[in-house]
DNA sequence: AATTATTACTTGTCTATACAACTTGTGTCA
DNA sequence: TGACACAAGTTGTATAGACAAGTAATAATT
């Protein structure tokens, strides 16, 4: 038997999604639904209440509940261990590490990462393969603030996002993604031609208030694709 | 006065964010919460599924709620209307017609809009501009069943997206964004080197169980990217 | 005619309770 | 030792009622 709640939303998705009720036009009132379906008034609240969070329609108090104007589906976009992400593939991870030291910061870099320049920051630069075939060049920068003992762990068993993730939990992040041609150093390691397009993502991770990470992720734009799905 | 289901939120959100509770550790039962805040458990229910739904943690029935395993924080990458999204940043937006005709479709392109080969499909092909420069390559077909009456469009005006998203209010997409070089028309359009990086974002969109549209948007890799925030 | 009260309706939050469904550990019995 | 039953604890769903707060149309007043 199918919870109320899903009854509910269920039938005001339909109705939405059939185009029937367009963006604008206002959907039956809680005591309307209550009658309707015969149940309780909290039930239908939650079911509007959810569909709200999910975008489908927007509640005036006071006033009612409307289709919402677009459908603006947001999408699961999210940070993922690009580890987890192969083996969930069915596939074999492994990173071989160019790079695992201790820097000062640039201007640039410094106020990125909310330090003073000269600052002490760790540097990695990594390729991670998937099945032996290079498939991310990653580039990151780390406040020590945030994981004292970043340079000591082991980056070809546990990846730096890995290591951050349980280190300093995230609270939020920033992101691009861009399209880009590889420098050559990152075209060897990812053993493309230099003049393949890449995709990038650059982003910048905030824990507790300060900023944790900055890292730039070169993918090769023949191997990868960032896909997803908008759903209703 | 704050509402308690956002003070038990609050509450439980910092001590995950602060590190004090760690990914896999149990939050306190519902039992507990009500007596800690001295509310309903209905209250603290809303609560506890508010930040299931967010992400924060997992609930298992007749086990507990725990830490989410990774801070799977979502993003809000949405379908947009390009005309909005340049308004938006205080710019002007126009857009060129290039092609805008039926077409019978082919073996790959039916397949792709569930059609059979041969049937026929509306193809238009505009650039968008931002300021006077080309941002947007826009290569759709639609299904004429979903809209009848899009050739009859005057795409200057109103742009395809908004067109769709009106008379088939989508129920579903996905998307893959890629990095891809330009075809030389496209490099001609835009308005770059032809071997300038270019992001690509190829979309599907499915509306009350038809698929309604499937476009392909190329974008110079030097004047767009997709940015985001992700949020605790 | 313009302003102000009133009223009906809507959503936002919260309570106390109830039962169902599931998990986990404990104890009993064979 | 192993299988089973049970009880305690947990989340999932639903109810009927209550009050607060906001909106919008109507009625009353100036």
């Amino acid at each position: 038997m199918t919870p109320a709640y899903l009854q509910v939303k269920a039938f005001i998705q339909q109705h939405i999604s059939s185009g029937q009720w367009r963006p604008g036009d206002p959907v039956p009132s809680e005591a309307t639904l209550m009658q309707q379906f015969g149940i309780s008034r909290m039930t239908v609240n939650r079911a509007l209440r959810e569909l709200t969070a999910e975008g489908m329609v927007t509640r005036v108090q006071g006033s009612g509940t409307f289709v919402a104007e677009l459908h603006r589906i947001a999408s699961n976009l999210t940070i993922r261990d690009i580890q987890e992400e192969v083996v969930e593939r069915g596939h074999v991870h492994a990173a071989c590490v160019l790079l695992s030291q201790a820097e000062k910061a640039g201007a640039e870099l410094a106020k990125s990462l909310g330090l003073r320049t000269g600052a002490k920051v760790f540097h990695t630069v990594l390729v991670h393969l998937e099945n032996g075939r290079p498939i991310q060049y990653e580039d990151r920068y780390v406040n020590p603030a945030a994981a004292p003992d970043y340079l000591k762990t082991d980056f070809t068993q546990t990846t730096p996002t890995r290591h951050l993730l349980t280190e300093a939990p995230l609270t939020e992040a920033s992101y691009s993604i861009e399209a880009c041609l590889p420098t050559p150093e990152q075209a060897r390691h990812l053993n493309i031609p230099p003049r393949e397009a890449c995709l990038a993502m650059a982003r910048r991770t905030v824990s507790g208030g300060h900023v944790a990470s900055v890292v730039r992720l070169v993918y090769p734009g023949s191997r990868y694709s960032f896909a997803g799905k908008f759903q209703a």
